[in-house]
Parts: C-alpha cells; sequence; structure tokens
DNA sequence: TGTGTCTTTTAGTATGACCAAACTACTCAA
DNA sequence: TTGAGTAGTTTGGTCATACTAAAAGACACA
C-alpha cells in the first residue's frame, strides 16, 4: 500500500515513512483511550492484516516495536496483551540500554553516586515526614536484618528491604520503581562481593545509626551516618569489580 | 519483568525459542565487546543473513529490537549504526511509556514531586559543595533569567538553564540525563499555561533568592526556598491541567 | 576538484507457504 | 452431568521470493 493521498499525515518528514509507524501510532491512541484496555490482547495478526489493510509483516513489525516500548507483551506464540504501564514497566525497558552503559568504565561508580544522593534527600524526609508506621516499619525491617547477620543471602535480602522501606515513605509510586531498578542494575555487581558475619554486622550497625537518627527527627544525622554507611559499601564492593569497571 | 533479556531465571530457558533473541544476543554481544564500535554500521541484511544463516525476517526482527532497545539508531532506508549509549539513550528509550504512564491521572503530580525531591538535595550539595566556577555559572544563568522576564519563551528556556547548573553541579553525567529528561516529558504539559511578567518576575525571584541560599552557603535555607519555588510553580501550572491529569 | 548521471545495492513492503504450538470443540468414559 | 482425552482449527514464528524506491557507488564530464 502506497496510500499517496495519506489522509491525517501532512507528510512533514519523509524519514516517517515507515508503514509500521503509522500502525504503531494507530495501537498506541487506542491503549492510551482505553479502547484496549490493560489485560486485553491485540487482534490477531491476521485480522488486524484485513482490517487495516496492511500486510504481515508491518503487522508483525509494529507489534514488535510495541512489546519493545513495553507498551504491550508478548509471550512467545501467545497473543500479545496490553501490559500495565506503570513506572517498574518504564525502567525494565531499559535494562539493556543500561546494562551496556554499565560496562563503560566509571559508569557504575556514576549510578551508584546517583543512589547517595537520592537515599540522601530520602532519609532527610524519614526524618522529618516519617509516620508512626513508617517507623515501625524501619524498626521491623531492621529487626530481621538483625537476625539475618548470620545468613550472607539473608542479610543481602533484609539490607535491601531496610533500604526499600526508605523510598516508601514518600507515598510516590516513582520511588520504589527507581528503588527496585537500583537494584536490579547494581546487584549483579554487588553479588560478586564475598559476604561475611563481620561485614554484615558493620553494615547493620550503620543501618541501626541510621533508623535511629530518623527516630530523633534529626536529618542532618541520618544524611551523614546514610553517606557513611553507602561510602562504605563502595569501599567494600570495589576491591571485587574489574578496575576497567570502577 | 519476565520479557528482560537478561538472565532472569534459574532455570533458564522457558520456551526461548524465539531465533531472533539469539541475534540479538549475538550483536549485544558484539556491541558491548567493542567488536561493533559507537557509529559503525551493522552489516547490511542480506550478508548477516548468508554469515548467519536465517531468513530475512529474523534478522529484521532483531535489528528492530536493537533499535528499540536504543542500542543501534535505525534511520530510514539507512543502514542501523551502533548508537552511543549513554545515559540520554537510556531516557529516550522509554518515552514511550512514559507519555503512556502520564495520561494515567496523578501520574504527572508523583512525577513532579520526584523532580521536587531530587532537585531538593542538588540545591543542598550545592550550598555545601558548590565550586567558584558552578557559582559563576548560577549568577550568570541568573542574569539571563532576569533579562528575558519580559519575553515569556526566552523566560521559560533561562529558567530551564538555571535549573540544569543544579544538575551538573554534582559532576555526574547521570545527573544532567535526569534533568533533560524531566524536562521532555513535563514541558508539553507546561507550555500550557499562558505565562506572564508576573510570574517570571516571581520565578526570578525565587532563582535569586536559592541563589543566594547557595551563595551563603546555607542548605536548609537553599532546599526551603527551592521547594517554595516548586510548590509555587506547580499551584501555577495545575489550573491549566485537565482535572483528570491532576 | 566538483558535479550530474547512470548502475548497483539495499531497505521497505507484500505475498504465499509451512510448521508447531495454542486454542476450540467434540467425543467418550466415569 | 462432568471431566479428561482427542482431533480439527487457528494462529504465531519462520522462510522464500518478488517488487519498488531510495541510498550508495561508479563514472564520465566540465
Amino acid at each position: 500500500m502506497k496510500n499517496s493521498t495519506s489522509f491525517d499525515c501532512p507528510d512533514e518528514n519523509m524519514k516517517n515513512s515507515r508503514a509500521a509507524d503509522e500502525l504503531i501510532r494507530h495501537f498506541v491512541e487506542l491503549i492510551n483511550t482505553g479502547q484496549l484496555k490493560e489485560g486485553e490482547p491485540l487482534p490477531t495478526e491476521r485480522k488486524i492484516v484485513e482490517t487495516l489493510g496492511v500486510s504481515r509483516t508491518v503487522v508483525r513489525e509494529a507489534i514488535l516495536s510495541l512489546a519493545n516500548k513495553g507498551l504491550v507483551e508478548a509471550r512467545h506464540r501467545y497473543r500479545p496483551v496490553v501490559r500495565k504501564s506503570d513506572f517498574d514497566a518504564a525502567f525494565d525497558t531499559i535494562n539493556d540500554v543500561v546494562s551496556r552503559i554499565l560496562v563503560e568504565p566509571g559508569s557504575i561508580k556514576y549510578l551508584y553516586d546517583t543512589r547517595v544522593l537520592i537515599e540522601s534527600i530520602l532519609v532527610r524526609r524519614a526524618a522529618t515526614d516519617a509516620t508512626k508506621e513508617d517507623i515501625l516499619a524501619l524498626k521491623q525491617a531492621l529487626a530481621n536484618n538483625s537476625e539475618a547477620i548470620g545468613d550472607s543471602e539473608l542479610f543481602y535480602q533484609t539490607d535491601m528491604a531496610f533500604h526499600s522501606i526508605l523510598y516508601q515513605i514518600p507515598q510516590n509510586p516513582v520511588m520504589p520503581a527507581i528503588h527496585r531498578a537500583y537494584t536490579a542494575w547494581l546487584s549483579p555487581r554487588w553479588l560478586l562481593m564475598p559476604s561475611n558475619e563481620e561485614k554484615n554486622q558493620t553494615n547493620f550497625e550503620a543501618h541501626r545509626k541510621i533508623y535511629e537518627a530518623i527516630l530523633m527527627r534529626d536529618p542532618d544525622s541520618a544524611e551523614e551516618r546514610l553517606c557513611e554507611h553507602l561510602t562504605y559499601a563502595w569501599n567494600q564492593v570495589k576491591d571485587y569489580l574489574n578496575d576497567d569497571q570502577i
């Protein structure tokens, strides 16, 4: 189909002449307006071919693009279904680029430093804004962390869980998504580092100090202790990264 | 979470029989190891067909995926070239998902609030860490902002430029990328709001106060003034968003 | 050295075919 | 009646081929 008339497109740029792009826009429109709801499957490829008047090649390209953009989920041999689009899904779609970036020297540190920045403000806000329930959650996470000191794998999990509370306190779904993204991207390198009870003990103490500063409603102290904690953690892990990754 | 091409399951393959996936992994490997360098074009589709022994359909799917993942850049009718993978590119690849998310009620505010959080810690760090050069850059940006009060379009640009200095101070390439992402995602809604000289004057004064707090090396004051500024800005813009977008 | 034209190559698209997995409907036994 | 097993149908994944228009390259010409 050459669609010389081109009903709605004023043909602004020649570069946008891929037929699949129009299909993509079509489905994005359907999804954004709710005509295709979350969890609902797209029409079959052959159905789209006959209703939209394009070839199956184009249909498959469009669906593939939608899948790669994270708007639909295309399991092998199943109909693509409209995906839940939340901030978690957004971070998921850049896993490959980030993996690519993280092989470049220095990038891991850059990413880690942004985590330090973000958690710095998070502990400050925790110190000033945390509710009784938040404090209780931190206390519980701290207890779990304490009990796991002898089990490094479990300690790693409770460590993450403690930090994740900080991301939950602002009641903003973007923050937990950021935490999950950090975890997904950094943990492969973190797990290169052997753990032991001594390190666990040190990290637990750091968590306790942060908790206490939050309890005392002292943002400056909370931030300072968090930075100490994360700096220590970085120094621990960097010895186990290849030189060209640091 | 399940369509990540990186390792996910200890039980390795679950019907992972899509031929394109292997091709994708192949090229990701070539790119990550530097055998395919940045700016270098991929082989032609037919070349890949004959060297890798797969059909052109599969080759095209793989290339399309690489393009959607942001690892290569596929201009219409040109050979795909290996793309520079930086944090800017990462944010670029999620524009579609984020656009989808931002049509959901409340999500714009959530995103904006994370910006407030991040800039809060940025102004704090600016107050404590900014070099003479940083201060000078802020001063210059402030001057440009002042001169643009009468020209709303120019004011918007100098406004962004002032804030962007804050993102540059940590000397971390992730932060400017975050700022550009915020700008790209939020500005379409921001530009719905009509500007006038009075608002510009107010915003400039806010910038000046932030600058002065940084100059005085007073992080608490800087953070407080920034939050006032961004709260004011939000209140200004929210009246021009549809009710179901707020 | 730069420019316009011709030829070759290649990406974009369409079509048809085939296979295997998923889906559907039906049969049959408990 | 119901549940499991089964055969036929649908559909996604892949391959092969063909055609078109645009990009790349070759080449003569000024």
